[in-house]
DNA sequence: TATCAGTAAATCGCAAGCTAATCATGGAGG
DNA sequence: CCTCCATGATTAGCTTGCGATTTACTGATA
C-alpha cells in the first residue's frame, strides 16, 4: 500500500474537522433550538445585510436553493427571519432578521466564538492564515471543473 | 460588524472545501454506483487490513456506528464487502472487502487521485503540511472538549 | 449458576447536503 | 399580444451525518 502523503490525507483530515465543528457547535446550541447550520444562515443574513433574496443569500453560504429552504423554512417557524414579497420581482422573497433576536444573535455568536476558540487553541494566525490560502486555492481550483 | 479575521473564516472555509469534494467525488463515482462515503469506507477497510470489526473501522473512519451500519448494508448489497460472523464473539461481525473487486477498488482509487490533483493542484506540500497540523491540532483540542 | 452491567450491532428518527422536477412569474422576439 | 425560454422558489426523494433506543450476547460477581 502506499504511504500517506499529505496530499492523500488532506481531503479525509479536513472533511473529520467540520463534521467535529458541526456536532460540537450543535451540541451547544442545542438548548436554544438552533443548529449550526441554521446559525450559519443567520450569520450570513446579518452579514449580507437584510433584504437579499434567498439565491443571494444561497449564494454568500455557497448552498444549493433547496438546502436554504428548508433552512429558511425551520428558522421563519421559530420566529427568527421574515420572508417579504419583492415588489419588483412577485417570484422572489427578500429575506430579514427579525428584530427580536438582537440578544438571542448576540448569544449565539459568542458560544459560536468560544467553542471556536477553544478548537484553535495553541494554534498561530500564520498557520491559520496558511489553512485558508489553502481552502481558497482548492475553491479556485474546483470552480473550473464540473466535469470530468 | 467585527472585521473577518483567519479565525472567524477559518471553520466556515473548512466546511465549504469538505463540501465541494464530497459534490466531485460523488459526481464522479456515480456511474460506478459509488459515492465518496462508499468509496472512503472500503478504503479505511482495505487499509485496516480486513477481518475488522464494525466497531474498529468506524474508529478509524471517526464516525459514528449507525452512520456505518448503513454504508456497510449499501457495500453488502452491491457484493463489495462481507459481513462474516465472528466465531469468539458471536455479537460481532468481521469485515471484508470481497476479492472480486481488486480491478474496481483500482479505478475507484484512480479517480478519486485524479480529482484530488485537479483539487490541490498549484498547492504546495509544505502548505498542505500546515493546514494538516491546523487540522491535526484542532482534532486535540476538542477531544478533550464534549461540554461546555 | 443466576444476575446484571457492559458492549456490538441494528433500528428509528432528525438534520442538512444534493439533484431533478414543478410552478409561477418575468422578459424578449415574432 | 403570444409564445417561449429563463429564473426564483418550492417540493420530492436520495444520502450520510448524528443521538437515542433496542436486541443479542459477553463476562464478572454474588
Amino acid at each position: 500500500m502506499d504511504p500517506q502523503t499529505p496530499r492523500d490525507q488532506f481531503p479525509f483530515a479536513n472533511a473529520r474537522v467540520a463534521r467535529r465543528w458541526r456536532k460540537l457547535l450543535d451540541e451547544r446550541l442545542k438548548d436554544l433550538g438552533v443548529t449550526q447550520a441554521r446559525w450559519f444562515t443567520m450569520v450570513c443574513l446579518q452579514r449580507g445585510g437584510g433584504g437579499l433574496t434567498q439565491r443571494e443569500l444561497a449564494h454568500l453560504m455557497t448552498i444549493e436553493n433547496p438546502t436554504l429552504v428548508r433552512l429558511l423554512d425551520s428558522l421563519e417557524e421559530q420566529g427568527l427571519i421574515e420572508r417579504r414579497p419583492c415588489k419588483r420581482d412577485r417570484r422572489a422573497r427578500l429575506l430579514y432578521l427579525t428584530h427580536a433576536d438582537e440578544r438571542f444573535m448576540s448569544d449565539l455568536n459568542e458560544r459560536a466564538n468560544v467553542l471556536r476558540e477553544e478548537m484553535l487553541k495553541g494554534i498561530e494566525n500564520t498557520d491559520l492564515e496558511v489553512a485558508l490560502r489553502v481552502f481558497e486555492r482548492v475553491m479556485e481550483n474546483s470552480a473550473n471543473l464540473k466535469n470530468s
